[in-house]
Formats: C-alpha cells, structure tokens, sequence
DNA sequence: AATTTTATGTTAACATTGTTCACATAAAAC
DNA sequence: GTTTTATGTGAACAATGTTAACATAAAATT
C-alpha cells in the first residue's frame, strides 16, 4: 500500500490485473513481459520475484480465468427454482455470451495452445472437469425426471457441448457475420440442442423457436 | 533436380513439404524458420527469397490445408449416388477423421492464431467458404426434396458445422478421452445432429444410433 | 535495539526468433 | 559474351523470455 520507490506493494496482484485487461482487448498472443514491467513501472526481471515464468503467470489466468467463467455460467444452470428447460437455456445463453464478451479469455481457456498448462491448471478430463460435470449432472437430473431420455448422458453431454463451444468458437474467431446471429438465430439453435434431449411423448405445438413448444423459456 | 552446391533446385517447395511435415507431428507454434533451413541445408535467411515473411509461408500451407481438407470431405458430401443422409453422415465422419488425423493442421485451418491470414487466404465469410456453402447446398437440396424440414438453412448449417468444429476441436484439445470417443458414440452423435432436420412426417423406429430408423446409412 | 534472514527489485547479459541488408553466384535473357 | 534476373550467404538488428549477480527494504531473531 506504501509507495516507495523501491517495494512496489502488492506487484503480482498488479500483474495479474494488468495481464487481464490487456486480453480484454488483445489475444494473450501478443501479451509480453516487458508490457507489465512497463505498465507497473518495473524492471523487466521483476516478474520473476512473483512467478518462476510466463507460462505460470498464464496458468494463474488460467485458474481464475475457469472461476469467472464457472460463476458466470453455472448458475443459470444450477438455479433450481427455475424449470430444467429454462436452465438449459439460460446457460447456454450464458455460455455463448461469456465467449462473445471475452473472446481472449475464451480462447486462452478453451483453446490448445495452452492445452498443457490448463491440465496442470485443472483437471478438466472426463467427469472432472466442473463445466463438463455439472451440465452431465443436469442432463441425468432431466433424464431421472422424466423429462429428458434416458440416453447415454455422456454422449448427450458431449453433444450438447460441442454445439456450444463449436458456435462460440465459430462466432468469435470469426467465421461467421456476427451481425446474422440474432438472438433469434441463437434461440433457435439452442431448441435445436435441447430438442433432441426431451422424450418422445413431448409434443411440440411449433417449430418455430421457443413459439409455443415445451421449450419456450420464461423470461 | 540438378544438385549443385549452391542453388537448391526447388526450394520453395521443399520448404512446404518441411513445414508440413513437422506440422504433421508438431504444432504449428513451434514451427521455426530455422527449422526449415536446417532441413534443407540452406542458410537462415534463403526463405525470404521464396516467401516474404514467415506469415506468408503460413497463408500457403492455409490454401493448401484448405484444398486438402476439401478434398478429404467434399467428395462424400456430394456423391450423387448416395442417399442425402448417407452423405450427411459421411461426411460428418470424413470432418471429424480429418481433424483426427491432422490435429495441428486442422487447428491452422480453424484455429484464431492466424484468423487475419486465412482471411486474406480465403474468403470465409457467409457463404463464401466452400466448405460452409456445400453444406448449406446439401439441406437445401434436402429441404427441396421434402427430406429436410423447410427452415432456415442458414441456422440449421451453422447448428450442423458448430457440432462438427465443436466435437471434433474438444477431441484434438484433449478435452475428453479419446478412449472414450467409440465410433458408436460418434455415430449417435450425428444421428442427432441430423435428427432435428428431417421432417416431422418421418418416424424414428428406435432410439438406437441408425438402428433401424432413417438414418442408418448404409455402408 | 542491533543483527540476521528473507522477500523483492535492479542491471547486465544470453540465446532464440523473425527480419534486413550488402554481397555472392548461378541461370536466363539478350 | 554480356547483361539481367533469380537465388543463396553471412553479418547484423531488435524483441523476447530468461538467468545471474547485486541491491534494498521488510520481517524475524537475538
């Protein structure tokens, strides 16, 4: 807290913050660092008091970066007063807008070029990674109800995941108009994800996106 | 051809055929130009006589992975003597197999790194990029046909290409066990991606993955 | 309170990387 | 046979991540 010239305070924390805002606006590609000694006014060696390279800085991203996204999407989907369909809707939604707001975090998390450092970082294989877990969870919570089929729920998982994270990684790396990914479009595709998780018996009134089928969530 | 000590022959394309080469076992990032110079026993600097820069010689692998991977899955997208679905499904598989197969150039082709470079490399955007467009050609073609339901192409070849990318990007970043990924689990996967297109009038005889409903392909 | 230890920051140097420039040599064009 | 063009070399640059020796302030110990 007290400026001298020579003990900066609390640098790591500084660090980080400086690091995160610069993937707000830039990928982590282009992160150097001779950018955070510049932007905490300190040697260019002084990152190193605080982590032993650039990959542990990043893993550290890596760690806080899946807490923002697990509080930011999870949630929606654990929010138990709401019905399963809406949660499932809801989250999705969640998760396509966390991607489309931190296109760099998305990456830095999702992506394979720090595939080593986020093992290291998480264990996200199988059922352990929290993401993963928790949509399974709720997919064999829906199937136990009734109200979804009793499918293989790790397929299911797996499918309804890769829907996600295929579009956000098609919207953000830009292979697609975003201006033509409407909210209806999205709503749309999220019935489609969903539509095939719901059991037979339920009839649907339209095909038309959430028009009047078991799949229109309240909002 | 003629090996003299000094002039190479046809090191430009010697150098692709490095580069895919390494990429075929490592990820593009660690590509270096003096790996390549060192391969071909020339000096460091010989490349920039062949290619401007390092981000060129990436634009050319890009159009050459793009022609590979179109002539990996296109053909079966298009075989006029099969079934629409069956097409739909070897094709599927065809995507996935590639990326399989070529996990680092697969990455290259889709990835973010080098978003700008494909760009210039290729037109993606819409329906610009064959890969994108012979798929929407295909569920319009299904939609004439009655096969298809009549909705909107457009979402409805995002939704089927965000599967793809979606799954086969998680496979090759480790996301899930590849173990675990059994060719029956893909197969269920792209019945269900198929499933919400075909019209309503079609009815699903069993919940097995092409168990006898319309969507076995026939193989 | 004085001393020692630990934590934290600095400066100088390294190897690696992509890149450029002046120069060298072979092939092609005239 | 001379000139022009294409292609390759070697030396040098700045930027990057990293390390080592040194410096200083805070904390711990006596």
């Amino acid at each position: 807290m007290i400026k001298n010239d020579y003990h900066h305070g609390n640098l790591k924390d500084d660090f980080l913050k400086i690091a995160f805002d610069f993937i707000a606006k830039e990928d982590v590609e282009k992160l150097t660092l001779k950018i955070l000694s510049d932007a905490t006014g300190t040697s260019r060696s002084a990152i190193y008091r605080h982590f032993s390279s650039k990959e542990e800085l990043i893993e550290t991203m890596i760690q806080k970066g899946f807490d923002d996204f697990d509080t930011f999407v999870s949630p929606s989907l654990k929010d138990k007063e709401k019905s399963l369909i809406d949660r499932f809707y809801l989250s999705a939604k969640a998760y396509l807008e966390f991607a489309k707001q931190n296109p760099n975090l998305y990456r830095l998390l999702f992506g394979n070029k720090y595939a080593k450092i986020r093992e290291s970082a998480i264990n996200i294989k199988d059922d352990d990674c929290s993401g993963f877990a928790s949509l399974k969870l709720a997919i064999e919570e829906g199937q136990k109800s009734g109200i979804l089929k009793k499918e293989d729920s790790f397929m299911r998982t797996i499918l309804i995941w890769s829907s996600l994270h295929g579009l956000s990684s098609l919207v953000i790396d830009g292979f697609m108009d975003i201006d033509k990914m409407s909210d209806e479009l999205c709503e749309s595709m999220f019935a489609d994800m969903l539509n095939n998780l719901v059991t037979n018996k339920v009839k649907f009134l339209s095909n038309m996106p959430f028009g009047d089928g078991i799949l229109k969530p309240n909002r």
